[in-house]
DNA sequence: ATGCATGAGAA
DNA sequence: TCTCATGCATA
């Protein structure tokens, strides 16, 4: 009983998703202007970075450094540059201040080159994380190992964030300071990605990947506070902005209602659904990523 | 802390 | 195209 759902689907069903998430928002749909708010801010952009309103890429480019799996060998193919904004001092610059509080919005002009191996394989419907693939790995050009173990992986998340609270570092700092550690294929991460270690929102074995980095990260950083530590640190303010795109509450309603009948709907549903909902097809598209890999991660944590 | 977005790599 | 790892922008 899952097939004829599935396969009756149809704007019969969308519509009675719409409906469905519509009992709600019944008196409140009419608005002159495309529910799409994005917000810009832009501030300086005295250099020819992006284009805020043309789909120009910008270019980050993040690599994934999952390593897991059985298998032979690979190397980072990446050859990461030198990154030119090393400018963080000597030895690690863990944020020092301690007196700084949180949230120093440290931003950085530009590139961050993270050349990690990436190297994952997992199968589109049937996905299968198996956490313990150890015994036989640790060939790995420059990664570290990991252990499959959740439960280590909790607690390393909890004593990490203390002891980086009590060191005086921010998220961010950690972030950026990871670079200074010069693991191969290392770069550094953004608060974001520290605050979802953290948190443990991130996948499973995302969290595996990042352990030892910041594992390493911590042991340096209590090391070099020891010693010494502390130094000013002159940061440049640089910009950079993106715009992020809200969806409205009633616009969010159905996506949800959709999605509960179908995860992951054709190219025509989406097409369909941004057009009733007055969205982009694309903010469509990718919301119902976001929410598939949300729910993915929703459903690890719940089992464990 | 989280929402929406980008990009690389794998199907 | 999707998944996955990540990040910027924002609440």
């Amino acid at each position: 009983m899952q097939g004829n759902i599935f396969a009756g689907f149809d704007e019969t069903l969308l519509q009675r998703a719409e409906a469905l998430a519509a009992v709600d928002i019944v008196a409140q749909k009419s608005h002159p202007f495309k529910p799409d708010a994005t917000y810009h801010t832009m501030t300086t952009m005295t250099s020819m970075t992006c284009t805020p309103t043309s789909s120009s890429g910008h270019l980050h480019h993040p690599s994934v450094l999952t390593s897991h799996h059985h298998h032979p060998h690979h190397q980072p193919t990446q050859g990461l540059e030198g990154d030119l904004l090393d400018h963080l001092t000597p030895g690690i610059s863990i944020g020092g201040m301690p007196g700084s509080d949180v949230c120093s919005t440290a931003s950085h002009p530009h590139s961050h080159m993270s050349a990690i191996n990436h190297m994952q394989h997992h199968h589109p419907q049937s996905m299968n994380m198996h956490p313990h693939s150890l015994g036989s790995h640790t060939s790995l050009g420059g990664g570290g190992d990991s252990e499959p173990d959740p439960r280590e992986l909790e607690s390393f998340a909890e004593r990490f964030k203390q002891r980086r609270i009590k060191l005086g570092v921010t998220q961010a700092d950690v972030g950026s300071a990871l670079a200074n550690l010069k693991i191969p294929g290392v770069g550094c991460l953004s608060q974001s990605t520290i605050c979802r270690f953290e948190s443990l929102t991130l996948s499973h074995n995302n969290m595996v990947a990042l352990k030892p980095i910041l594992e390493a990260w911590l042991e340096e950083a209590e090391r070099a506070q020891r010693e010494k530590m502390a130094k000013p640190e002159i940061f440049n303010g640089g910009d950079k902005k993106r715009k992020r795109t809200s969806i409205a509450a009633p616009e969010k309603r159905s996506l949800e209602a959709y999605f509960a009948v179908q995860p992951r709907p054709s190219s025509e549903k989406i097409a369909a659904i941004a057009e009733k909902l007055d969205l982009k097809k694309n903010v469509v598209r990718v919301w119902f990523c976001n929410q598939r890999q949300k729910q993915k991660r929703m459903k690890f944590s719940a089992t464990h």
